[in-house]
DNA sequence: TCTGGGGTCCTAGGACCC
DNA sequence: TCTGGGGTCCTAGGACCC
């Protein structure tokens, strides 16, 4: 803990819900709810005009559409909020070069190591209310609430005490006195479980916490949370903002709106996730040893299954053949409502051929083509399944008067393709696409 | 048809080594 | 009848965060 209120942490207001209104005028004073729109999906962010009618963050989409059936429902555009959160990032690295990003919407800002030279509390609050501004300014209208104090932990809980677009510096020597009437849930780490353990021994409050001796909040909650918590407490937390930190995992998964129970759909879909895994080490020039499945059951146990490899590897034919033996182990037959493919244990250097050749690996694409229908109905992806003359093959994406069919087995058939019979009377017969580097590439002939 | 996706950190047990 | 002990790595699960 500092001697002064110089830690600032800075929180978007609903900000995917915001940058839409910003984008879109006609969403501006309405509800707004940005999530997954699929039968399974949940909310991301909800517009203050939605959660006048209870729609919240991590509530079922479902259950936010039955809240407020008239809210404008947004699957989001996230290189919108990327490119919005990028501008004020900088504007923050512009204030101090130390800036800790949490999240797209959220940052730490070191103001010890700012121009700004008085941290006296007028000082401060007259420098954070310029930085809303400036903030207002960059994003073209969108408001950020903001925290200061002497440490992370107090910066954090002052810029939630007065949102949206509101800012709260708390004065050193007060924090005692501000945690004290505050439920436990305001620390972090302290989440439902950990909440629920403490109420089960009469502690509801910071100030009723600060009452349990260490060792028995150690025997009550474990080494590591204990002690964190202990200090937290009494206010005492010297973590410093950090600006980089490095990924420790990349990983993929999806849910899917009806459980699988096709093993070989599992097997072709932990391989485009492995595909997706593999492309995001590249792209950061990383690679690592352990790979991981998740799988999350009909009714909703989820297991994780990981091997480690003596050497990193960010091939996807790799990753994908890992997976899918790992996969191999399980019990799927009550159907699977998540897969996901991660890597961890990550190496920082970009896999190089010590022999100077660069051994080129490619996923096991499966055959995909565009198949036209003029069916109103809605395509699965990943779920419909087609019968052709090809064989089998799933529902893999679907356009305007057309669905891409992604067969089963990588082995195509002899001779040229000229149609597919689908079962599906709604399914046109097949017609070689006009080009074919656009959409994917037609089986071999 | 309750319950996302991308992460981080912690715990606990077993293998293995010295 | 004896079966230490510490350290590290790996695996699986769970809590938590935004």
């Amino acid at each position: 803990m500092r001697g002064e209120a110089s830690v600032l942490h800075l929180d978007l207001d609903a900000f995917f819900a915001a940058v839409e209104q910003r984008d879109k005028p006609s969403l501006r004073g309405k509800p707004v709810v940005v999530g997954g729109v699929g039968g399974r999906g949940v909310v991301s962010t909800a517009s203050y005009e939605a959660r006048v009618y209870g729609v919240r963050s991590a509530m079922s989409t479902r259950e936010a559409r039955a809240r407020c059936p008239h809210a404008a429902f947004l699957s989001g555009r996230f290189h919108a909020y990327r490119d919005t959160s990028e501008r004020v990032m900088r504007l923050l690295r512009d204030v101090s070069p130390l800036v800790e990003p949490l999240s797209l919407d959220e940052a730490f800002v070191d103001l010890a190591r700012s121009d700004l030279d008085d941290l006296s509390v007028p000082s401060v609050t007259a420098f954070a209310e310029r930085l809303r501004e400036r903030v207002v300014e960059a994003t073209g209208g969108l408001t950020a609430s903001v925290g200061v104090g002497t440490s992370k932990f107090i910066a954090k809980v002052a810029s939630d005490l007065d949102k949206p677009d509101g800012l709260v510096v708390v004065a050193p020597g007060t924090e005692q006195d501000l945690l004290r009437p505050m439920p436990v849930r305001v620390i972090p780490g302290v989440g439902p479980a950990t909440a629920e353990r403490l109420r089960r021994v009469g502690v509801h409050t910071v100030a009723d916490l600060e009452q349990i001796s260490e060792e028995e909040m150690v025997r009550l909650l474990g080494k590591a949370s204990g002690h964190w918590l202990y200090s937290l407490a009494r206010a005492r937390d010297d973590r410093p903002v950090v600006a980089e930190r490095e990924a420790k995992s990349v990983s993929v998964e999806g849910t899917y709106d009806t459980d699988l129970t096709d093993r070989r759909l599992m097997e072709s879909l932990l391989t485009r996730q492995a595909g997706e895994v593999s492309g995001r080490l590249r792209k950061h020039g990383l690679s690592g040893r352990t790979v991981t499945i998740k799988v999350r059951l009909h009714d909703f146990t989820t297991l994780n299954r990981s091997t480690t490899l003596g050497s990193p590897t960010d091939s996807p034919a790799t990753i994908a053949r890992l997976a899918r033996s790992l996969l191999a182990d399980l019990d799927t037959s009550g159907g699977v409502r998540l897969l996901g493919v991660g890597v961890s244990g990550l190496a920082d250097w970009v896999q190089e051929d010590l022999f100077g050749e660069t051994a080129e690996e490619e996923v096991e694409e499966l055959p995909e083509v565009e198949v036209p229908h003029h069916s109103r109905r809605t395509w699965a992806p990943g779920m419909d399944v087609v019968h052709t003359e090809m064989g089998r093959g799933w529902v893999w994406g679907s356009g305007r008067g057309v669905v891409t069919v992604r067969f089963e087995t990588a082995e195509t058939p002899a001779g040229p393709v000229r149609s597919y019979a689908m079962d599906d009377p709604e399914l046109s017969p097949w017609r070689p696409p006009e080009s074919t580097d656009e959409t994917g590439s037609p089986p071999p002939a």
